[in-house]
DNA sequence: AGCACGCCGACT
DNA sequence: GTCGGCGTGCTC
């Protein structure tokens, strides 16, 4: 029996299957998806079974044995096995990776060198071959006679035998095995087992002697358990001590053994159960196609555009409610911001303890228990961020993405996959419906569920079941869209108000303090930093690695930078020109906030920022806060514009709408609409009516006038024309090639002719073309040019825009044109990225 | 990623 | 003359 191995070496080389035989006893335990150890260039690693090789086909005189199976049941099944191979493909990574994203880091493993003193005999043997020992008594002693001690540890200890422990290890006096070792252990407790025949152990009760009277007390307890109960538990119930139940369980009584325990983050926490709502006509509509959809099981894509406070929760409970009663799992993914206390409530409170929640706020450990939980099929709803897509069901009925068009579930991080991406690949392999759900979808999904769905995302080849639109454009019960007010505020600058709030704005605010009602502010800091520029020499201070400013901390004094975490004090005079004419500009959300005391006197403002939010479990602490009305005014960055619900919110404010709009992204209008979309959602969500004043200096950009007319459709048709005029997604697919290199002109160099490789590869596979022209397979290349963070860490950044459409594997292009510069292992070449369908270019 | 093999400077 | 520097290259 030959296994074919993935080995966990994140390396371009090592990045394919290798074979090892399978010793006779490990054969039943080894399948596809099994996580072993192997001997591997020496040492022994991790990795995992994609599948086996015909024995016929491979000399097997060559081959090494697996080290050993590391889990009585293989941690992933083979459908993750192959989707681990599609993601590799996809995204130009390792198959390692994929795999590696998969699993909760606990499993792992991570090999520890472990030496020991070799046995007598074998010590004797090589004595006569090479004279005694050469190691120093202390070590001797101190290695012991025991299982060994870690490599590191004996050097960290010894550093002056270093020489001596090599030779040892060399002659053989020394052995050294690796082990593969978990970084997590399953929590284990000891618990008390109810005798198996009671009635056996009552009669034994009886016979104990009246002066044990300890036991006899121990044990009429535990009979009256049904379930084993911790340890630790019944002592502290009882007052025994252990001996006592250790000699219960000597006589045979009582069975005391390991049991696992979870951790569960919500233990503790009663989740107040919640029923069925009755849908609206709308929802159950909605809810009737997906059901359709699920009998279907054809892995269809249904696009659930649903505006704010539509009822869109609902509609996936109740959908996911289905699912179960199908005997199909599902699996729920919403944006890493909007796990929030409440969010896991409603589904804890719908399905209880049918549910595993994974987010990263979780311990190792946590996440480790909650995908056991999922692994073992105590679950059948997983509900979490980007990475719960990879949850381990077996039978997915149902995938649901909220917010789908959010850009934080394409991960920056190799593997750079996307979220939704995978979700459809995984809904076919299992015949799921995925339920895509946002009240501003991302283009792509708009297109690809509409009918002007252009040829160009077709590229993913193999027929595909067609998606659908399924709108529900009505808030429940009737309530309406708040009315959203534009502000020009060039006009509030010819008006000789400079502040940075409109006279509009701060009566609005003004209103709502005086009735004691809530208010959300949006600082849409997108491409509005605080930074530090001397007004007399026009100095600005930027990072000493990055080629970007440094933002200004104000409650520690310092500048920081938020790519590499460098720090430094501000300077009180500028270091170019001496001058104390230095001025920290931008408008943080600091400002913000003294400028509201100043306007407002005593009002309570809670603020949201990187600054706040930081500290774990801030982000609950702060809403909760607003939630009870211990404050007047949130004001925040982007992430107090999701999902929130209060219902005495009744005024949003956003003070620069048009900050993020001339960001060189091609997605700035679409971002700049979702953002005002999805924050203006927040206002007059029940009873109170709310409204909606944005502040601008581009008030006839179509993306805020679109926002204010709460008209997705009407955007959408627009931004499809520019995108199409320019050839940018949907109408087009990217690729991004990120070279970095410490050394400059080396680095423009290497990307010069990787760059030209690249055409010559598209040039003889017939694809290199204008993408503006008429050929139905179109690839150009762009560049490279310097990023537009053109320097990080301390490396110079260029890059290569891929532009293609039509049915070709841009990905094998791109692996194939950069074997030849990722093959080397030199400390100091050059590095190449590559981002497929990449969401920020950076 | 490690670790080994392999070709050039400061020591016994 | 060796010990050891870290530059390429392989790992079933």
């Amino acid at each position: 029996m030959i296994a074919r191995v993935i080995v966990d070496v994140p390396s371009r080389k090592t990045d394919r299957p290798f074979d090892y035989l399978v010793p006779v006893p490990m054969q039943e335990w080894v399948e596809v998806g099994s996580r072993v150890g192997v001997p591997f260039g020496g040492r022994v690693l991790q990795g995992f079974v994609v599948g086996f090789a015909d024995s016929a086909e491979v000399d097997e005189s060559r081959l090494k044995a697996l080290a050993e199976v590391l889990d009585p049941v293989p941690p992933l099944a083979s459908d993750l096995v192959e989707l681990a191979r599609w993601m590799s493909e996809k995204y130009c990574c390792t198959w390692t990776a994929a795999l590696q994203a998969m699993i909760p880091s606990a499993l792992r493993g991570k090999a520890r060198r472990v030496v020991a003193l070799a046995g007598p005999e074998q010590v004797a043997e090589q004595a006569d071959l090479l004279g005694p020992s050469p190691l120093p008594e202390a070590v001797t002693a101190y290695i012991g006679a025991g299982h060994g001690v870690l490599l590191t540890t004996l050097l960290d200890r010894y550093p002056e035998a270093a020489g001596q422990i090599r030779a040892a290890l060399r002659q053989g006096t020394l052995v050294e095995h690796a082990r593969l070792r978990d970084r997590m252990q399953v929590r284990k407790v000891l618990t008390v087992y109810p005798p198996e025949r009671p009635e056996a152990a009552r009669e034994a009760l009886a016979q104990l002697p009246q002066r044990a009277v300890r036991q006899r007390e121990l044990l009429a307890r535990v009979l009256e358990l049904d379930e084993p109960i911790a340890l630790q538990q019944l002592l502290t119930e009882t007052g025994a001590s252990a001996g006592s139940v250790r000699a219960l369980a000597d006589k045979d009584l009582l069975a005391l053994r390991e049991r696992e325990v979870g951790r569960d983050p919500y233990a503790g926490r009663s989740f107040a159960r919640s029923e069925p709502l009755a849908l609206t006509a709308p929802q159950a509509e909605v809810h009737a196609q997906i059901c359709a959809a699920m009998e279907e099981a054809r892995g269809r894509v249904l696009l659930l555009q649903g505006v704010t406070g539509s009822g869109k929760t609902e509609v996936y409970l109740q959908a996911i409610e289905r699912s179960i009663a199908r005997g199909r799992e599902a699996i729920v993914l919403v944006p890493e911001i909007a796990l929030t206390p409440q969010m896991v409530e409603r589904f804890k409170g719908r399905f209880g303890d049918d549910v595993a929640v994974l987010h990263s706020r979780l311990s190792g450990g946590e996440r480790y228990d909650e995908w056991r939980k999922i692994k073992a099929r105590r679950v059948r709803v997983a509900i979490g961020a980007r990475s719960a897509i990879f949850a381990p069901f077996e039978r997915i009925g149902l995938i649901i993405i909220d917010e789908e068009h959010e850009s934080s579930y394409k991960q920056e991080e190799s593997p750079k996959y996307h979220a939704r991406d995978v979700a459809i690949k995984r809904a076919r392999q299992h015949g799921a419906v995925v339920v895509l759900g946002s009240a501003t979808p991302s283009l792509e999904s708009y297109v690809a569920a509409t009918a002007a769905r252009p040829a160009a995302t077709a590229a993913e080849g193999g027929p595909e079941a067609a998606r659908a639109l399924l709108p529900l454009s009505e808030r429940v019960q009737g309530r309406p869209l708040p009315p959203v007010e534009l502000v020009d505020m060039r006009l509030e600058l010819e008006a000789g108000n400079r502040s940075m709030f409109s006279r509009r704005l701060r009566s609005a605010l003004a209103e709502r303090l005086e009735r004691g009602e809530q208010a959300v502010l949006l600082l849409n800091r997108r491409g509005y930093s605080t930074f530090v520029m001397c007004r007399s020499c026009g100095y600005t201070a930027g990072c000493p690695h990055c080629d970007i400013s440094l933002t200004y901390h104000q409650k520690t004094r310092m500048l920081r930078c938020h790519y590499c975490g460098h720090a430094e004090s501000a300077p009180t005079a500028c270091p170019s020109c001496e001058s104390e004419h230095i001025r920290f500009f931008g408008t943080g959300t600091q400002r913000v906030e003294e400028e509201l005391a100043r306007l407002f006197p005593g009002v309570r403002v809670i603020r949201m920022d990187v600054d706040t939010t930081t500290e774990k479990g801030a982000h609950e602490k702060l809403l909760s806060a607003f939630g009870a009305r211990q404050a007047d005014v949130l004001l925040g960055t982007q992430m107090v514009a999701k999902g929130l619900d209060f219902p005495y919110v009744t005024l949003v404010g956003v003070i620069a709408a048009d900050a993020s709009l001339n960001l060189p992204d091609f997605r700035a209008a679409e971002k700049t609409f979702q953002l005002l979309t999805q924050v203006a959602g927040r206002a007059g969500r029940h009873h109170l009516a709310g409204e909606v004043v944005v502040q601008t200096y581009a008030p006839e950009h179509y993306s805020i006038q679109a926002a204010r007319r709460h008209d997705y459709t009407g955007f959408a048709q627009q931004e499809l024309r520019h995108r199409r005029l320019l050839s940018y997604p949907p109408y087009c697919r990217l690729a991004l090639v990120t070279m970095t290199h410490p050394q400059l002109p080396l680095l423009v160099e290497q990307g010069e002719r990787f760059a030209a490789a690249l055409r010559e590869l598209a040039g003889r596979e017939g694809v290199l073309a204008p993408l503006d022209g008429a050929s139905p397979r179109a690839l150009e290349i762009f560049g490279p040019v310097a990023s537009p963070i053109p320097r990080l860490k301390d490396r110079y950044r260029f890059q290569c825009m891929i532009k293609y459409r039509g049915s070709l594997d841009a990905a094998q292009l791109l692996r194939d044109a950069l074997a030849p510069f990722t093959a080397g292992s030199a400390p100091d070449r050059v590095l190449f990225s590559v981002d497929v369908d990449p969401q920020v270019i950076m």
